[in-house]
RNA sequence: GGGCGGAUAGUUCAGCGGAAGAACGCUUGCCUUACACGCAAGAGGCCACAGGUUCGAAUCCUGUUCCGCCCA
């Protein structure tokens, strides 16, 4: 058994990784008895490598996974990857262009050929990302969006929603990116408030007069077919009806009323552009007008806007129309202008509203299931507070768009019949149209958005539609796990689809965590350049470490995590404080083994305490995996470790090596300390596991979970021990106030005040003495005569004396105790004011009242005592 | 404009009705036979502000002010 001093992470990592994973542990063993547990992994899009997000994401899954797993629920968690549409053909379109290679120059085949390639790579990256991660997930069913068995399933989906009548097709105006050549659902739109300017312009009244209306967008004045008040506007009430005649144009224009003009805005008067503007198009429709479209997908101005325009980007149309305006003296004033364009969420530029024919998934009928199982609590959220924001998204929830012009993504399953126009919608490709038997026709090259098949992955994965084993078995699975951003792209689609094709909530609870930000508190994006690899991370302090790290800091109430190098340093020293620890008890042990569990009598007072102590440990952190309350769990075990194990109790054994009852606790309760560990740093405490347990075959990764301990609390140990704690402290104090050196060994006097601290005393002396280098110890029940020249604490109601020839001074020390002496005069009159109010005894539970009195007697016993004491020295005189 | 979250030690955060907590940092000792990635002992807080409820409020309620998200 040779461990280093320092625990090298790299050592052990990759060893156990594929230990596990070779003997299949990731796999479940049985389909029968309990339900099993599973999870799928929210799947990471291919577009590049995991962000320290993801090491959040699957940190607190492998968690939930390897406690399930030890505790011999049959568990699964389904691995994949995401072909993220949109997000990935930009990447590689910009990879391309870096080469100076055009997608539209190469085609269709050719430019899909480098996203398999980019595909290929970055499921590589990510995959062995995953795998450094530690995270226990089965590879041998992992799954990829966009394989055949998830294609089938959104093709299925697809094909029965359109049979349904929830999927239809048609011209609409919906929101284009001109840049990403698509059209994209509303909340791919961000909104963000910029300088802009409004442009005052009047158009003229064909009955003499102008009118004044306000424009953000001139340029989509080709596009007018009509102008607007608000019906109830007085100030324009003589005008509707009457008609304008449009600037530049020269086209005439309807004066309408409408209410969803609003009369505050500029001058109350708007111009109508039903092609380009969806307030305009919902005006539009309202009123029966035409639409013009003046701007063509690529964001350039179309033949109708007219020969001088048509071809002109956007901006220059903007200033060609101005131009025009003020030949025309029609430009009365440009004032700047805060307002919130959209733009596209994948490379923000700012999206235009053009009509285009789309397809739609109608949700307003399988929305209601979805909205019914979180209310009805069939679907937990946790944190809680996440159901009102999914409710009121779903509540409010209009037709999603689904088709993308891309060349990435599942193809939508559906043909134009080149004869009649019919559209046929299949699962295999059409031999003849069904309406006029024509063999002609055309594919719809549109794909489908990519939250179409995300949608089903919780199922799809298990080969949905096809009744599998796995699907009957695995489906529903227990938990999502995710972050807050895609709640609404993702959680509340998978519920959606999940209920209306397999007629079952897709999981039971959704466990949503933050985002993690960097040291300033920053989202982490890659133009701010601070966005973290895990692989770095790992390198510098161990996969552990880092999972250590983010699960203490991922609060239960799911808010943001701050990342910061000190947390991933003492995460780093903890993992060597559990390493050295274990060194030292594996060392200890020698060749000793514990088949059997001692006799009580075995046992003495400091293996009853930490025996107490882990058996309050393990009901606690039972409790906080029901709450998932993770970081709760980790600081839980932490703190036992190093407090009460480390510190204190392996300690103390190093004066009781030859008991078999300490060498025994020692190795029962590091043991368990594994175990309790292993879910959040697998790594460390399986390799320490194999060096603990030279002959047990058992790897810890199966080990059982412990949900309780064999031995019983012993209330009486703790507080026994809890005292002798306080009197080792006190002590230490003092030698640390004198600053006498640790080496020199100090003569001290303990005078105990009642049966319970004596006899703690006499069961501690020895350890009391060790503990602090005491040279002579005298526990005094009875003392005659006080010792001189001595500092003085007072620990509950014993008075500890540490001689100080030459180094203490009287008056000093009466200052000091008359110091405490207020401090707990303060307490016992707040204690007291309480116990005295008749309203208090009254109405406060019985408990807390016998704790009050509780304290007020303890307060006494200190202030009496510590009378007693300065009275004593104040006669005493100065001698030193 | 609507909604949500946050404001507690220098910093990052726990606590969410009955004595202000942890970690890091800081100060002072220590290379004490597992660990200096360590040990021991300390210092440090009108719990954002103003009202209210309560015997009792950091904790519940109502406002206010900042910070951060989400939706229009």
């Amino acid at each position: 058994m040779n461990l280093s001093t320092r625990y090298n992470p790299e050592e052990v990592e990759e060893k156990w990784y594929r230990f596990w994973e070779e003997k299949g542990y990731f796999t479940p063993q049985t389909f029968a008895g309990s339900p099993p547990f599973v999870i799928v992994l929210p799947p990471p899009n291919v577009t590049g490598s995991l962000h320290i997000g993801h090491a959040l994401d699957v940190t607190l899954q492998d968690i939930l996974v390897r406690i399930n797993r030890m505790q011999k629920i049959p568990t699964l968690w389904v691995p994949g990857t995401d072909h993220a549409g949109i997000a990935a053909q930009n990447v590689v379109e910009e990879e391309l262009s870096k080469l100076g290679i055009e997608r539209s120059r190469i085609g269709k085949q050719e430019f899909q050929k480098y996203m398999w390639e980019w595909k290929e790579k970055y499921h590589w990256v990510i995959t062995s990302q995953i795998k450094k991660m530690g995270a226990s997930c089965d590879w041998n069913r992992e799954r990829f969006t966009l394989d055949n068995i998830c294609s089938r399933a959104v093709t299925e989906f697809f094909v029965r929603m359109y049979e349904k009548g929830y999927i239809y097709r048609g011209e609409y105006l919906v929101n284009l990116c001109p840049h990403c050549h698509t059209a994209i659902s509303d909340i791919e739109v961000e909104r963000e408030e910029v300088e802009g300017k409004l442009y005052h312009i009047t158009y003229e009244l064909e009955q003499g007069g102008d009118l004044e209306i306000v424009t953000s967008r001139p340029e989509t004045m080709p596009g007018d077919v009509a102008l607007a008040v608000h019906p109830d506007d007085l100030r324009y009430k003589s005008v509707v009806g009457k008609v304008a005649i449009l600037p530049v144009v020269g086209r005439n224009l309807p004066i309408i009323a409408d209410t969803l003009v609003d009369p505050e805005f500029g001058s109350g008067v708007v111009k109508v552009t039903p092609g380009h503007d969806f307030l305009d198009y919902e005006i539009g429709k309202r009123h029966n007008l035409p639409l013009i479209r003046v701007i063509n997908e690529h964001g350039f101005m179309a033949e109708e806007s007219g020969s001088d325009f048509a071809g002109l980007s956007v901006l220059e149309a903007r200033e060609l129309m101005l131009k025009k305006l003020n030949l025309e003296n029609r430009l009365v004033k440009t004032e700047s202008y805060r307002y919130s364009p959209g733009r596209c969420s994948r490379c923000h530029t700012i999206i235009e509203p053009l009509l285009s024919v789309q397809w739609f998934l109608g949700v307003q009928e399988i929305k209601k299931a979805a909205i019914e199982k979180v209310k009805s609590g069939e679907i937990i959220f946790t944190p809680e507070r996440w159901s009102a924001v999914y409710l009121d998204w779903m509540e409010n929830l209009q037709d999603w768009c689904i088709s993308r012009q891309l060349w990435w993504g599942h193809r939508i399953p559906a043909w134009i019949c080149q004869s009649c126009g019919e559209v046929i919608v299949s699962r295999e490709t059409p031999e003849k149209c069904s309406h006029c038997s024509s063999e002609n026709f055309e594919e719809v090259e549109d794909v489908l958005d990519t939250w179409f098949s995300s949608a089903l992955w919780p199922f799809s994965v298990f080969g949905w539609p096809d009744s599998t084993p796995d699907l009957q078995y695995f489906y529903p699975t227990s938990v999502l796990v995710t972050g807050y951003d895609i709640l609404t792209f993702w959680v509340s689609r998978m519920i959606m689809a999940g209920l209306e094709l397999t007629g079952k909530p897709p999981f039971k609870n959704v466990l949503i965590h933050g985002l993690v930000r960097d040291e300033k508190g920053r989202k982490m994006s890659k133009s701010l350049k601070n966005v973290l690899d895990p692989l770095d991370l790992i390198k510098d302090f161990g996969t552990d470490a880092l999972r250590f790290t983010l699960t203490s800091l991922s609060t239960l109430g799911g808010q943001d995590i701050t990342l910061t190098k000190p947390l991933l340093l003492h995460s780093r020293n903890f993992m060597n404080k559990l390493w050295n620890a274990s060194r030292y008890v594996i060392h200890t042990l020698g060749e000793n083994k514990f088949e059997k569990i001692p006799e009580e009598t075995d046992l003495d007072l400091f293996d009853r305490y930490i025996l107490s102590r882990l058996s309050e440990l393990v009901k606690e952190i039972n409790d906080k995996f029901d709450s998932y309350d993770m970081a709760g769990y980790v600081k839980a075990i932490e703190e036992f470790f190093w407090k009460d194990y480390c510190d204190w109790y392996l300690e103390i054994s190093k004066f009781k090596k030859d008991s078999q009852g300490t060498l025994f606790t020692l190795y029962y309760v590091l043991k368990n300390i594994l175990i309790l560990l292993h879910p959040v740093i697998p790594f460390i405490t399986e390799e320490l596991w194999c060096n603990l347990n030279r002959d047990n075959l058992q790897p810890l990764i199966i080990q059982e979970w412990v949900s309780k301990v064999d031995f019983p609390e012993c209330k009486l140990a703790l507080e026994k021990t809890n005292y002798i704690f306080g009197i080792i402290s006190s002590i230490r104090n003092i030698r640390s106030l004198f600053k006498i050196k640790p080496t020199r060994p100090i003569k001290v006097v303990i005078h105990p005040s009642d049966a319970f601290e004596y006899q703690s005393l006499v069961e501690g002396a020895n350890y009391i003495k060790n503990m602090v280098d005491i040279g002579d110890l005298n526990i005094a029940y009875d003392l005659e005569t006080w010792p001189k020249s001595s500092a003085i604490q007072v620990v509950r109601g014993t008075t500890i004396f540490v001689n100080l020839k030459g180094l203490v001074e009287i008056e000093e020390e009466i200052i000091k105790l008359k110091g405490s002496l207020v401090e707990l005069s303060t307490e016992l009159e707040r204690v007291q004011n309480y116990l005295r109010n008749p309203l208090f005894r009254e109405k406060a539970s019985p408990a807390t009242i016998e704790e009050f009195k509780h304290r007020e007697q303890e307060y006494h016993k200190q202030i009496a005592k510590i009378d007693q004491i300065i009275n004593y020295l104040q006669g005493e005189g100065c001698e030193t």
